[in-house]
DNA sequence: TGAGGAGTACGAAGATTTTCGTTGACAATA
DNA sequence: TATTGTCAACGAAAATCTTCGTACTCCTCA
């Protein structure tokens, strides 16, 4: 079993993934008690969600303490290009523009974010000279 | 069985309805040919993809001819609205910026595009002022 | 009329994901 | 020391997704 390029996580997956990049490494307890207030999963169910994702090595674990520490491999910037990069493809034949328009029709965008969204540009576009 | 938000396709449900955006009200034949190119699957499987996403809502048939003729009940832009909506909360909290950031990252952008990318955030800041 | 060919329907196997229950180890404490 | 609480491991059920094989129905045409 190679895990050199990572697999997409799963949408549970992600969830999991998304209190370790905020909490940072965290034991089993900390991501269910951080989910519960989103979701409500069982202790178990998140046991072993963090025992596959250490088996697939989208986290890997610190076993120094009896309640092994977690946290995710990948940094939440690869893993994001990766998800938003597999969308790209798969719906928009990966054309950023097409996927522009969908990311900003059907809600409201705010002043401030498109500024942010220009800025973006001109960013990479200096960046890319 | 409330059909009426509709579902999120999976995967192998998108590619399909990528083939009737394309090519509009289709056969099985018709889409199991046009996917042949990419992948390949048996003719039953297409059609029994087809039957369930008839099912689900996520097509509707005519069947005054032999070969039935499938659509997409949905517009392609409102699925496509949808899927990037859902990947916008999911990962990114719903922050356009960020996704933006994201899928401009780990790829080269064309000039054409970021040009593409502007005259967008134009056109949307002169609708919405 | 009967043998193919082109279709749909149906069921089901296999893979993957999601969710827990149960068990057993260990540690703190009454 | 007996009890209670915390934790990891494991197995497995349930749900969903993916993929086909088989059977049955028409239609065509030799």
């Amino acid at each position: 079993m190679f895990n050199e390029q990572p697999q997409k996580p799963t949408a549970s997956e992600l969830e999991i993934l998304r209190v370790l990049w905020e909490r940072g490494p965290s034991t089993v307890r900390d991501v269910h008690e951080a989910l519960r207030e989103k979701k409500d999963l069982g202790y178990t169910t998140v046991l072993k969600l963090l025992q596959i994702m250490t088996a697939k090595g989208t986290v890997r674990r610190n076993e120094e303490q009896r309640a092994h520490v977690y946290e995710a491999c990948q940094p939440a910037t690869e893993t994001k290009r990766q998800l938003v990069g597999d969308v790209l493809q798969r719906v928009f034949e990966g054309s950023a523009s097409e996927l522009m328009i969908h990311a900003l029709e059907g809600r409201r965008t705010s002043k401030e974010e498109l500024h942010e969204l220009r800025r973006l540009l001109d960013e990479y576009e200096g960046r890319n000279r």
